[in-house]
DNA sequence: ACCTATGATTGCAC
DNA sequence: GTGCAATCATAGGT
């Protein structure tokens, strides 16, 4: 600014422009021959053209040459007004971004999974989760676990120092620009707004390059969670064992099937599943049961008869009386079968 | 190759 | 949190 007010003070030696020693001499002869100060100033704006076609050498030299010409003050302070009216209609057109939404989506999502924000929790703790909730046994879900663990590491590692990567660059070419321009605002009308300004479009575009850093970590943490998912997916029939103990409890407790945490617990122990899998497997059979009564009749029939039998021999080996098979009060429907076992 | 059975997941209601 | 209902995806049988 002060430069600028410097500047203006000189405005008033326009006339003096007859001994320009800008360096060319076929400039200064024509000056000198023809003496206008109109001719004068085109041909220093011509000089000012013709810099960026010669050498850097040559440049500097002219550069120098015209920084010290006197209708340096003049012209500089010409070029401030004009900028002055100009920078007006420009403000229009700048407006201050506001928060971009995408940009929050991808941070908060980049955070909930844990690449963002502190090394601990986060993605390891979902992680946790899912493996817990992916039941099978223990062995597999923590060798998955820990394949998922690593896996988010190494996301997380690389936008990370991607990351960093691009906040260097972004604070070095601000700087190299803002040096740049301090030293270009020698010769020409630079405001620091105008600095500011061209700040802030450089860190836009640089956030614009963060923003595809943190779209394709994201996209590599959704293939990474759905290749987990579906490793999780990939399903084995539990052995003929586990679904007869499961099987046996069910028609037993026909009239209430919904075993207590103690039961699935014991459940999950006697068929080497989780809890959580004997959870599923009865909202599985109550639903396939009710939906078709008719088809489960024979595997009830079966089922009841082999508890029947069981607490028969039971009773028999305690020298007891015949025992309930089923205590059936308004739960799911019974099988109809005769005592003998058969429909 | 197709069909059925079955374990797992998801969205919803309570 | 739990259960229901719908659905997905795979295992296993033909």
């Amino acid at each position: 600014m002060d430069d600028q007010t410097r500047m203006m003070t000189g405005l008033t030696g326009l006339g003096g422009l007859q001994q320009a020693d800008v360096g060319d001499p076929d400039s200064v002869r024509k000056q000198q021959s023809l003496g206008q100060p109109q001719q004068d100033i085109g041909d220093i704006l011509q000089q000012i053209m013709a810099i960026t076609d010669e050498s850097l050498d040559e440049a500097q030299a002219r550069k120098h040459a015209l920084n010290c010409h006197r209708m340096k003050p003049a012209l500089f302070s010409v070029l401030c007004e004009i900028k002055e009216k100009t920078v007006l209609s420009i403000r229009g057109v700048q407006e201050e971004d506001p928060p971009d939404p995408q940009i929050m989506r991808l941070d908060n999502m980049l955070l909930a999974e844990g690449v963002s924000g502190p090394e601990k929790g986060g993605g390891s703790a979902a992680a946790a989760a899912a493996a817990a909730a992916a039941g099978g046994s223990p062995t597999d879900s923590s060798i998955e676990h820990s394949d998922y663990r690593a896996k988010l590491a190494q996301i997380r590692q690389i936008y990370h120092s991607e990351l960093e990567k691009y906040e260097q660059a972004c604070s070095e070419f601000t700087n190299h620009v803002m040096n740049l321009l301090r030293e270009q605002s020698r010769t020409r009308p630079i405001s620091p707004k105008e600095i500011e300004r061209m700040v802030a479009i450089i860190h836009r575009k640089f956030s614009s390059i963060q923003m595809q850093l943190k779209q394709s970590t994201c996209e590599a943490v959704m293939i990474l969670r759905s290749r987990f998912l579906d490793a999780r997916r990939k399903r084995r029939n539990f052995n003929k064992q586990a679904t007869e103990v499961l099987n046996e409890y069910f028609y037993s407790h026909l009239s209430n099937p919904y075993p207590s945490e103690e039961a699935k617990e014991e459940l999950a122990k006697k068929c080497g599943i989780t809890v959580s899998q004997v959870s599923n497997w009865f909202g599985n059979k109550r639903i396939r049961y009710k939906k078709n009564i008719g088809k489960f009749q024979e595997e009830a029939n079966l089922y009841a008869v082999k508890t029947a039998v069981d607490a028969a021999n039971v009773s028999a080996q305690a020298s007891q009386a015949n025992s309930p098979a089923t205590p059936n009060s308004g739960g799911y429907p019974a099988p109809c079968y005769t005592p003998d076992g058969r429909l």
